[in-house]
RNA sequence: GGUCCGUUCGUCUAGCCAGGUUAGGACGCCAGGUUUUCAUCCUGGUAACAGGGGUUCGAAUCCCCUACGGACUACCA
């Protein structure tokens, strides 16, 4: 299908933290790459000096290693085709620049912003500049060659925009969309190079991704009104286009729109894949990772959505995303992150985690929280309370009460199980716990099953109390583990304390 | 306003291209089971083709219109 290696291109602008949305293109980029024994390039459009961002592009470079995602080639790692930051190739463009003009399909404008503003002001504020409008500004078209040389030779800013060819009905064959056609008339003369000597996105991304033999263009939704333009400019040059793909937008979990860097704080998720400190205020926004979040669950939750496998299968290692995903089934409309489904996923993926790793997190927590444990009661600890659990931090949630006393006893479930005959059981059964010489889950067991059944009781009669003494509420892991875990004076005490409160 | 794109359970989606399904799966939710409790887990249930016209014996699937949503509309990417 494919004849030649695909080489593809993951084209951030360092404007900030980089966030899933952007995340989930890099990822479909990546692993059509990967598939096809392609080429992933990493290229930064820093062409804006104005919104440039201090540390973002090593966070870009970072968060995607965090997310498993590396690169062949680009501005961290060198390659054939450097340099890969815009800012550096900008003599470059240039001559590509020059080539158009000669060619007579762009031309020099002198219009000062105030005379733009203008202009849109004279059309109702949707006048564009355009073929309309063209012949009535102040641009080497309307002016003379000397008048245009002088401008030139001159410190008048001026910017060099495409010539829109009139009446072309462009067309084009998206993959994920099908076919696309827009008539040119509607389209206007976009500026190339800027006043400061940057060429703009338009003609920066063609230009690269033809020097730097891009063959597929894999990028979000929002650039396909640009599009016809790009291929245009392609046609200009008379170089060979590229395949499209455009990916629909990631939305908000609630209402409509496109999710926002805003929308995670207000809303208690993160929409960036590790925690990113603003360079200029020190704000934090939360991360994935710091949240709780494996890598590989939160490439699996973005992997599906807006993508399907045609099967029921829902989790995914990276080598059968690579293995399975395909451009073609990727979804047309935009899709809602859903926080629920993301820690289900999450679920999934500490499920499958070794306990070795999971302890380990679990011993940082300990220590933080001031306490401390052997290894292997560390280890014992997380394989109890492993399947209660969606993130690591959960694990201390779960088992708190193996390092320190209840504080108080939940009030409800006293209500609801704490009877006026339940003193008296209790009394009986620390007595049986205080005679008992080993203090072993099995050898616990046999001791409160013998109570129960010498008295006649249930079980739920003598254990749900039990627990509430031990853990202050009727939830948690197996009480005998519980009970050998602590001790059995910290047992008795914790009896007692319930007793005489 | 203009241009372009989109619309199947609450959410992610299968099915559409090659019309005929009890419209399937997952998350969530509800119920039951398991468990000393809670959670996990297991079983079952809930719930959708945006609306209207065509074409057709037959439309979620093909065509048109409307509605709604979104993106873009900068010397930002």
């Amino acid at each position: 299908m494919i004849e030649e290696k695909p080489r593809v291109r993951f084209a951030p602008s360092p404007t900030g933290p980089l966030h899933v949305g952007g995340v989930r293109t890099a990822l479909y980029n990546y692993l059509f790459a990967r598939q096809h024994g392609g080429k992933m390039i990493l290229r930064i459009e820093d062409t804006d000096r104005t919104r440039f961002v201090e540390g973002a592009e090593q966070y870009i470079i970072d968060a995607l290693n965090w997310c498993g995602i590396d690169f062949d080639e680009g501005v961290h790692c060198g390659g054939d085709y450097g340099p890969y930051r815009q800012s550096e190739r900008k003599v470059l463009y240039v001559k590509y620049i020059e080539k158009l003009i000669d060619s007579g399909k762009a031309y020099y404008a002198f219009d000062t912003p105030e005379e733009l503003e203008e202009m849109r002001e004279r059309g109702d504020g949707n006048q564009q500049y355009d073929a309309s409008i063209r012949g009535k500004m102040k641009n080497s078209l309307t002016l003379s060659q000397q008048e245009t040389d002088r401008l030139l030779s001159s410190k008048v800013p001026y910017v060099v925009r495409f010539m829109m060819p009139p009446e072309r009905v462009v067309k084009i064959n998206d993959v994920v969309r099908g076919k696309i056609e827009v008539d040119s008339s509607t389209l206007d003369d976009k500026v190339l190079l800027k006043a400061d000597g940057m060429p703009t996105y338009h003609l920066a991304n063609v230009v690269d991704d033809h020097l730097m033999k891009i063959t597929h263009v894999i990028r979000g939704e929002e650039w396909l009104p640009s599009l016809p333009l790009h291929v245009l400019l392609y046609e200009a040059f008379g170089w060979r286009l590229p395949s499209f793909a455009h990916l629909p937008l990631l939305l908000k979990p609630e209402g409509k729109g496109k999710l926002s860097k805003r929308d995670g704080d207000r809303l208690g998720f993160p929409v960036f894949p590790t925690q990113w400190k603003d360079p200029q205020t020190g704000e934090i926004a939360m991360g994935f990772r710091e949240e709780g979040y494996l890598p590989q669950a939160f490439v699996n939750i973005l992997l599906r959505l807006g993508w399907n496998p045609g099967t029921d299968q829902e989790i995914f290692s990276m080598q059968e995303m690579i293995r399975t995903f395909n451009l073609e089934k990727v979804q047309k409309g935009g899709a809602r992150f859903d926080p629920e489904k993301a820690r289900w996923y999450n679920h999934q993926y500490i499920q499958q985690m070794d306990n070795e790793t999971l302890a380990k997190e679990y011993l940082k927590i300990l220590h933080r929280k001031g306490h401390d444990a052997p290894e292997e009661m560390a280890l014992r600890i997380t394989g109890m309370v492993k399947e209660r659990i969606n993130f690591p931090a959960e694990i201390w949630d779960q088992s708190w009460f193996l390092f320190e006393a209840p504080r108080e006893l939940d009030p409800k479930v006293m209500k609801k199980k704490w009877k006026q005959d339940t003193p008296e059981i209790i009394r009986g059964l620390r007595e049986q716990l205080a005679g008992a010489e080993n203090f072993q889950p099995g050898a616990l067991k046999e001791v409160v099953s013998d109570y129960i059944h010498s008295n006649g009781l249930g079980f739920g009669k003598v254990m749900v109390p039990l627990r509430i003494c031990l853990v202050g509420k009727a939830a948690g892991p197996d009480l005998m583990e519980i009970m050998e875990i602590i001790g059995k004076e910290e047992t008795l005490s914790r009896i007692d304390r319930a007793l005489n409160p």
